[in-house]
RNA sequence: GGCCGGGUAGCUCAGUCGGUAGAGCAGAGGACUGAAAAUCCUCGUGUCGGCAGUUCGAUUCUGCCCCCGGCCA
């Protein structure tokens, strides 16, 4: 090792149900190695069984952090997710441990990698005006406004694209700048580390979604209803907070609300969760990949297929023998 | 057994006054810079239940048969 590297981190990523967490556990207890996770669900407390945070006894033994780190009436963001993680990250290296970053947040994983453009924090006030202009007039308006203000970013953003218009016309009230010229303005070190991204690939979709189908009902099982009872009856969340849209709590939300039997809440939960993680390959198989060759200190994503009954064993030798690992 | 509805895409159905058909959902692919488990874009050939008849031409009309509902026996 020179003067000038970095310190190691791994990420273990991979789409909902593709076995994160026992390679996680199964890596934990051979390697130095300290978890954080990377879960926009799993943030939230009183958020367990629905996003699969790992159960008391396996936390027990391998602790995660950033997980119930928040209450689901704030949102988070990915933003407070990269300080949140190089200060755990920080933490860990101090004590002469390597951080494993295991999630499915690919969203998280990109902007803690490549980095996050200087720009404002989101602005409740402006986003619900925002909001309300929008109901008044439509979107399209809203898109037309863009066009004016950063035709680029309106070329980019699709009319029916209410969330990026909103953030887009955010940051131009809140710096006078189209957000397409702040996002050319890249980030000058992202994060100082060295990341060996790891992504669990399941190679037969049809597998991918029984499981996904059993571990729903296996939630519900569980308790999943009376978790999301717990929050419904609170009275001060809603349908519009990040923490309540989530998959499947949504679809028990709406159970909760009389809007779907019980059947077409566990039916459309699934298939939620299915497209969920169709979403997530997507990012696998295209940005981050890419993205992650774009960045020097960046490692090429290297890519298990799974189920494989030795992915644990696997992995552990691909780590095990990586040059920046050193061992 | 009789009468009435239905059998069209993986599912729910629309439609073709006779010129081989299209929506929603599902599924697939893609995008992604402070909400990301979010938000959004693109993609529709299937013996139109089977056999025969009429016709230049039948998924469409006619007959018979099979299957699924409902009603009557």
């Amino acid at each position: 090792m020179n003067k000038d590297s970095l310190p190691p981190a791994i990420c273990i990523m991979g789409p909902t149900a593709s076995g994160k967490t026992d390679i996680a556990v199964c890596l934990a207890r051979q390697l130095p190695l300290d978890v954080i996770s990377v879960d926009s669900g799993q943030v939230y407390r009183g958020m367990d069984i629905g996003t699969a945070t790992p159960e008391a006894g396996v936390l027990a033994e391998v602790p995660h952090r950033l997980i119930n780190i928040r209450d689901p009436s704030e949102p988070y963001s990915a933003a407070e997710f990269c300080t949140d993680a190089l200060r755990e990250m920080a933490d860990i290296t101090a004590a002469g441990r390597v951080p494993l970053l295991v999630g499915g947040t690919m969203m998280y994983f990109r902007a803690l990698m490549l980095g996050l453009s200087e720009m404002p924090s989101a602005d409740a006030g402006i986003r619900a005006r925002l909001q309300a202009e929008a109901r008044e007039q439509g979107w399209q308006v809203l898109h037309e406004r863009l066009a004016d203000i950063d035709p680029e970013a309106a070329g980019r953003i699709h009319p029916n694209d209410p969330q990026r218009i909103c953030r887009a016309l955010e940051v131009y009230e809140l710096t006078g700048m189209p957000i397409s010229e702040l996002q050319t303005i890249k980030p000058q070190n992202p994060s100082p580390y060295e990341f060996i991204p790891v992504a669990l690939m399941p190679t037969d979709r049809g597998w991918l979604h029984q499981r996904i189908a059993e571990r729903f009902k296996n939630m519900l099982e569980q308790g999943f209803v009376d978790e999301v009872k717990n929050l419904y009856e609170r009275n001060d969340l809603h349908e519009d907070l990040p923490a309540i849209r989530q998959v499947g709590y949504r679809q028990v939300w709406e159970h909760l609300q009389g809007k779907l039997s019980y059947k077409d809440m566990q039916e459309r939960g699934i298939i939620a969760t299915r497209q969920f993680a169709r979403r997530q390959l997507t990012w696998l198989n295209s940005n981050l990949g890419s993205a992650g060759k774009s960045i020097e200190q960046t490692q090429a994503l290297v890519f298990f297929p799974v189920p494989d009954t030795d992915i644990g064993p696997k992995v552990l030798k691909y780590l095990a023998e990586h040059p920046i690992l050193g061992v």
